[in-house]
RNA sequence: GCCACCGUAGCUCAGUGGUAGAGCACACCCUUGGUAAGGGUGAGGUCACGGGUUCAAAUCCCGUCGGUGGCUCCA
């Protein structure tokens, strides 16, 4: 006699166990048609489960034509299309093994194991998508049925697939008793696949889909384990729904900073010079310098001291740090000196004699530094401290050296040589809690500037279970308090997660969202009472003897690549003003306005303004085109009626068309200003109120 | 590092074993044009690099380097 309550409160009774799809009918025809699963007291499950008890059900739906569908609803259709695609692949190839095909944010994939012989590639896809086509026209209904754990397992077993064998086990090891398969059909006659569930009532449910990209993958994520080959998809209610996503990543390919990088002409990678080395262009270099003087000026407000540290250091410093040889993969080489190297080529040491060499001490020798904080240390070091010098804030953009696996490198997003806008605090216990939040306030003031308004902070916490913590409990208590105080005090929403904590102190990092809805991961905040330690730090305190400070590491920006990569794909490639590498470009109509033209720029730079002028003897159309192509911010137009009047007729990126005739000196005033105070387009908003907003 | 795919002019890309192509960009000429490409002419390539197969290789094979998408990693 179950009493089922509805997401709206009210309440239905029923004299016997009922499923969410007669739930469904009973509300209505139109529910019924487009349920396709339901949440159970918060359980995702199929509509044909009975349920006997007392639930509060909601129905998820999925209509053909409707523009957005749930989460919920999208789960399930993928989770569907995921079975509906291997099934189709293990028509193509009857000898592929499956591995695991969950849905995951944007779609879902399959895992899966090719035998000699058999190769999927790209170009298979359409050969697959037809074979899917066929599938969902049939819409054959997803059956499940279930077997004993034991039952289930020799089942498995006698199929001869050890990946679904392990899933099954997996599944009993984390206490089910019973295994469930589903069936595209009847059980039996179709395909089926071990699978939780639940799954959309039929193939047919699935409205719209694509094979989208192959892909290798590790059984268990392990690459020491089995090699998998993996094929992304991604599915929809709607063919609308999936044509619109299929335009949003073509909208994230246009704003890759890699291609905006080139056009913009704003940094190059060149073979010649080695992978994951930027060379910053002009127009990139001044994006660089803006951004650097505008957070080299907070800092300064925050009480930092800015200090220069060179490129590389003696081995023995990174033994002492403990980043050689822990981190010995993922740097270059050391540097080894002359004299060394040639008594070693007398004793005809060998390549791995001397790297055993190099990590006992043996042989000295430098390193690229992977990290600025040791040089920093040393200037710590370098004079006695008193409790009263603290905290000692040291800024530096340090540029460090890694050598990251040469699959990981990414345009500038991932690269082997960066700019850290590193600073490192040394201090007391008690203060880390103002001094992160100091770091804090640096993010908050800078994302602000820079309009963007939605990031949020994780708080990496100990694992109370895991001993692999250095330090004091009572002070990991006392910075996990501090940072979360601070986190709090931000204003902004945070996560504190357990086990996400350096081994040497607890850490906070900054997750920012672009323009278009993805999140970053840019940079962090870090406690560390491991160093202070292996260094030996101390300053004396109030009662005359020495203590132990505290090292504060801040990277708020991460790196200089990476941030502004981030930047170029947020913008777009159209900076704000202030940002922009040609902040505003003169279009003389013709050669006759030359003169006055050349007179606008002279002023315009003499506000310290970077003006371009378009000398060229192209017509105005094609020099308005190159200008937008660029992205300058402003555009300014003149001609015969201009000069006359000492105006400028102005166009701003974004707003495609000319705003009008303004002043000359009214623009140059409007824009100064624009710049100086590193705002987004004041200077039309002042200039033409009813302009929209670029 | 692993797997798949890719590498042709500055850029975007065509070119299935038989004399290297297009558009844009660039240079020059004509055009002096008021808001998203005016017209013409020209220059520009060791087809990533090295080896092999072949009468003949951008094209087929092997290797190296580099890139892309993932996986793994990220102090």
């Amino acid at each position: 006699m179950p009493t089922i309550q509805l997401p709206d409160g009210s309440t239905r009774q029923f004299d016997e166990p009922v499923t969410p799809g007669q739930v469904a009918e009973s509300i209505g025809p139109g529910l019924a048609a487009s349920a396709i699963g339901a949440m159970v007291d918060g359980t995702m499950t199929d509509l044909d489960v009975p349920i006997a008890e007392d639930a509060s059900i909601a129905i998820i739906t999925a209509r053909k034509g409707e523009s957005e569908s749930s989460d919920d609803a999208l789960w399930l259709i993928r989770h569907s299309a995921a079975h509906v695609m291997a099934e189709a692949i293990q028509r193509l190839w009857p000898d592929v093994q499956l591995v695991y095909g969950p849905p995951v944010s944007g779609g879902f994939y399959y895992d899966m194991w090719l035998p000699e012989g058999n190769k999927i590639s790209s170009e298979d896809f359409e050969r697959i998508e037809a074979e899917m086509k066929a599938i969902v026209a049939e819409d054959r209904p997803f059956t499940r049925y279930d077997m004993s754990a034991t039952e289930g397992l020799s089942k498995l077993e006698s199929e001869g697939n050890k990946y679904k064998v392990d899933n099954a086990q997996r599944a009993i090891d984390g206490g089910s008793d019973e295994l469930s398969w589903y069936a595209t059909g009847n059980p039996g006659d179709n395909w089926e696949d071990l699978c939780r569930g639940p799954h959309v009532p039929s193939t047919g449910r699935i409205g719209a889909f694509k094979v989208m990209s192959i892909a290798a993958s590790h059984w268990h994520g392990d690459s020491s384990s089995d090699q998998l080959t993996r094929i992304y998809g991604t599915a929809f209610t709607d063919r609308k729904q999936l044509k619109r996503h299929l335009k949003q990543l073509e909208e994230a390919r246009k704003r890759d900073h890699r291609v905006i990088g080139k056009q913009l002409s704003l940094f190059t990678i060149d073979d010649a010079v080695g992978p994951g080395l930027i060379l910053w262009k002009p127009a990139g270099s001044i994006v660089r310098q803006e951004l650097q003087d505008f957070i080299s000026l907070y800092t300064r407000r925050q009480g930092y001291d800015q200090v220069f540290t060179p490129h590389i250091g003696r081995l023995e410093l990174y033994r002492t740090s403990g980043h050689f040889p822990y981190y010995q993969d993922s740097q270059y080489p050391p540097i080894i000196e002359r004299d060394q190297m040639a008594i070693l080529a007398g004793e005809g040491c060998s390549c791995g004699e001397l790297s055993n060499r190099l990590e006992s001490g043996d042989v000295e020798g430098y390193l690229l530094k992977p990290m600025n904080c040791p040089h920093h240390i040393r200037i710590y070091a370098s004079e006695p401290r008193s409790y009263r010098d603290l905290p000692v804030r040291l800024a530096e953009f340090g540029t460090v050296y890694r050598h990251e696996q040469s699959g990981e490198l990414s345009g500038m997003l991932r690269v082997r040589g960066f700019t850290q806008d590193d600073g490192h605090l040394f201090c007391t216990p008690e203060q880390i809690g103002e001094e992160v939040q100091g770091c804090l306030e640096l993010v908050k003031i800078i994302f602000s500037t820079l309009g963007m308004d939605q990031y949020r902070v994780r708080v990496g916490l100990r694992d109370p279970e895991s001993d692999k913590y250095v330090g004091d409990p009572d002070n990991w208590k006392l910075a996990e308090t501090a940072c979360i105080e601070a986190a709090e005090a931000m204003g902004v929403p945070f996560d504190a997660e357990a086990g996400e904590a350096a081994f040497y102190g607890p850490k906070i990092d900054f997750v920012v969202r672009d323009a278009i809805g993805r999140d970053w991961q840019l940079g962090t905040v870090q406690v560390d009472y491991n160093l202070p330690e292996r260094f030996d730090l101390s300053y004396i305190g109030a009662d005359n003897t020495a203590h132990r400070p505290v090292m504060i590491h801040r990277a708020p920006f991460g790196s200089m690549e990476r941030f502004i990569g981030f930047l170029i794909e947020h913008f777009a490639g159209a900076f704000p003003a202030w940002l922009s590498p040609e902040q505003v470009r003169v279009l003389p109509v013709s050669d006759k306005s030359l003169e006055y033209a050349r007179e606008v720029q002279s002023l315009l730079r003499a506000e310290d303004l970077r003006a371009g002028l378009d000398a060229g003897d192209e017509r105005l159309n094609a020099k308005v085109r190159s200008a937008a192509e660029k992205k300058v911010p402003y555009v300014l137009v003149v001609g015969p009626r201009d000069s006359e009047n000492r105006t400028v007729s102005v166009r701003a990126h974004g707003i495609e068309r000319d705003l009008g005739a303004v002043p000359l000196d009214d623009f140059l005033a409007s824009l100064a200003s624009e710049v100086r105070g590193r705002e987004h387009g004041t200077a039309i908003s002042t200039l033409f109120p009813e302009a929209a907003p670029a």
